[in-house]
DNA sequence: CTATTTTGTTCTACTTTAGTTCTTTTTTTA
DNA sequence: TAAAAAAAGAACTAAAGTAGAACAAAATAG
């Protein structure tokens, strides 16, 4: 297996010489793996021509080969281009769009025809995540609207006060604020329309916690 | 591999034997590759022939033969990485925060501080973006939270009926529904508490339209 | 076939660029 | 915190590039 240099040297050496049809110079590499002195390519370079991986010509400059490249990446490697692609996502992820809450389906029923949505990283900084259309108007006093995207964070536990998606006798998922009383749940709507169903907690289970709303006009 | 003139040196020839059919002469090679002398040109070509690149046979004029090329990919990596990037950013780009609206302040005068907000881009699909954030209550019937962030996009006109935001006097910034009649525009806050403001049309600037909203909860 | 031109080879001298080999310093790792 | 590995730095050697000239071998014209 290679060093996390000797890699990046022999990707860069092989990278050079396809795309320019010349060799890259000792200074040349130095710069592309950031190391300051020359001594150090030339360690790497014969580490790499002792494994077989480059071929050169003796005593002649800018005279490399590239013989064969490696099949594995140094973990290390790895490691690093997944920071990048994080950092490329520019704090983006994508996280599954299950279907409506509030009708009368339980969320599991539509989880297979999930599209993504992409949505900024700091929404959902930590904690599995689903979106959910809303349908119905149930809520509209904290401002949640009929056809707004709400991103929910998976939990089964919800603290009083919180907007949960609660799934009553298996059957019926809603969007509403819960208090716990004794045995029993209370599963508010934020609408003087509607009225509070006070159920047995056997009843109801949560399933995650409101925590984002995105929507979108016209 | 080779270096910069070898590699020069060696597409002239190869150019030229595939354009003309013959082989160019030593003193044709010193122009093309800018040499003031052939002695550099023969040896390059020892190092091409040592190398083989080129075969020669000896003691004959302008009977050079092109052995192999070096295999070339061109800017088509570039490329394939670009698309990479593309697909890694799974849809999302950046618009910029410009602060908040409701406030006594035009847009433009914290425009510099702007952050850059990431976005799903079906979003923002066509046109200029930017995000404020949402400061007061005058829009709570329609949703519009306090704390919220819209993403506007820009645009000096709007239809009746519109969510804009509407530059007044050159001086205050605000969200509104905006209605013309006449010469004159009405700004309607969504909240019974507030009352419409109708003013002259002259006065009223429309900054942009409102396009969608996004909210985090805690 | 010979004279002339074109072309390629060789040499010297010098400058620039490149590669090697050390020693010293810094960083890692156990 | 001591040993080992990696990196930096300097000094040195070698190769590449540049130029000019002398010369020898092909090609070609007459």
């Amino acid at each position: 297996m290679l060093t996390p240099k000797q890699y990046k040297l022999l990707m860069f050496i092989n990278k050079t010489i396809k795309e320019t049809g010349c060799c890259p110079s000792f200074d040349e590499m130095k710069e592309a793996i950031s190391l300051k002195s020359k001594s150090g390519i030339h360690a790497l370079i014969e580490a790499l021509v002792e494994r077989n991986f480059l071929r050169k010509l003796p005593h002649k400059a800018r005279a490399l080969e590239v013989v064969r490249m490696p099949k594995l990446k140094p973990s290390a490697i790895i490691e690093e281009e997944k920071k990048k692609e994080e950092a490329l996502k520019g704090g983006m992820v994508e996280i599954p769009l299950y279907g409506k809450i509030a009708a009368g389906t339980p969320i599991e029923a539509i989880a297979d025809q999930s599209e993504q949505l992409p949505v900024p990283y700091e929404m959902v900084a930590s904690g599995q995540y689903y979106a959910l259309k809303v349908e119905g108007d149930s809520m509209i006093n904290i401002g949640i609207m009929d056809g707004d995207t709400v991103i929910i964070k998976k939990s089964d536990v919800a603290r009083n006060g919180d907007i949960v998606v609660a799934l009553v006798d298996d059957c019926e998922a809603t969007l509403k604020q819960i208090k716990k009383e004794g045995g029993e749940v209370l599963l508010i709507p934020k609408n003087d329309a509607y009225e509070t169903r006070r159920l047995d907690a056997r009843r109801v289970k949560v399933q995650g916690i409101l925590s984002s709303l995105i929507r979108t006009y016209h």
